[in-house]
DNA sequence: TAAAAATATCGAAGTTTTTAAATAAATCGA
DNA sequence: TCGATTTATTTAAAAACTTCGATATTTTTA
């Protein structure tokens, strides 16, 4: 997997939002993948508002989402995190 | 240094824009530290737009600032770089 | 001390983001 | 098939962000 410039700031900028930010952060407690509704469970937000958040966090690589029936499963990207691990590693 | 969530979300916004992230990426390539007016040639953007975005750097941990006479020199906060490493090391 | 240089702040315009209500679409179960 | 469930989309309002011109502040230099 390459990451350029851009995809790091697509990516800084999916998790420079504090609700995203927990959703990421809960998906990452959990031992298996998670479905939308459980995660909007966990947050003081809207239907609507976490399914957007959720578009930017797959869309953005943090994110991998699998649809199983009417349910989509969310799992983090670890090759994404990989990724920022290495290109901030780099920095320090 | 102890880093909490929402600092992480802070640094993740000031790396959430592009010219943010040139800003950041021009002063790593820099043997030693660079000066605001330096930065400002480096990009299309007027001198209270990059002052602007140096102070949302800066405020985040991103970057180190230190004044120099009326000059501000800036340098990467490694320590910053180092802890955003390793919270994306552990998602992985 | 006065002008020049470097950076910061203020104020306003334009753009983007966040949010939720309403609604749509897809899928499951009875 | 019909109603319930899960997720996505549309729309609109409010909040936040980006940008720059004008101006202020601080420091250097002549």
């Amino acid at each position: 997997m390459i990451i350029d410039e851009a995809m790091i700031v697509k990516a800084a900028n999916a998790l420079s939002d504090k609700h995203r930010m927990a959703i990421l952060m809960q998906i990452a407690r959990q031992e298996c993948s998670i479905c939308c509704g459980a995660i909007q469970d966990l947050t003081c937000l809207s239907q609507p508002t976490v399914s957007h958040h959720i578009k930017i966090l797959v869309d953005s690589g943090v994110l991998i989402s699998s649809k199983e029936g009417r349910n989509v499963n969310l799992t983090i990207n670890r090759e994404m995190m990989k990724q920022l691990s290495m290109f901030f590693l780099q920095l320090s």
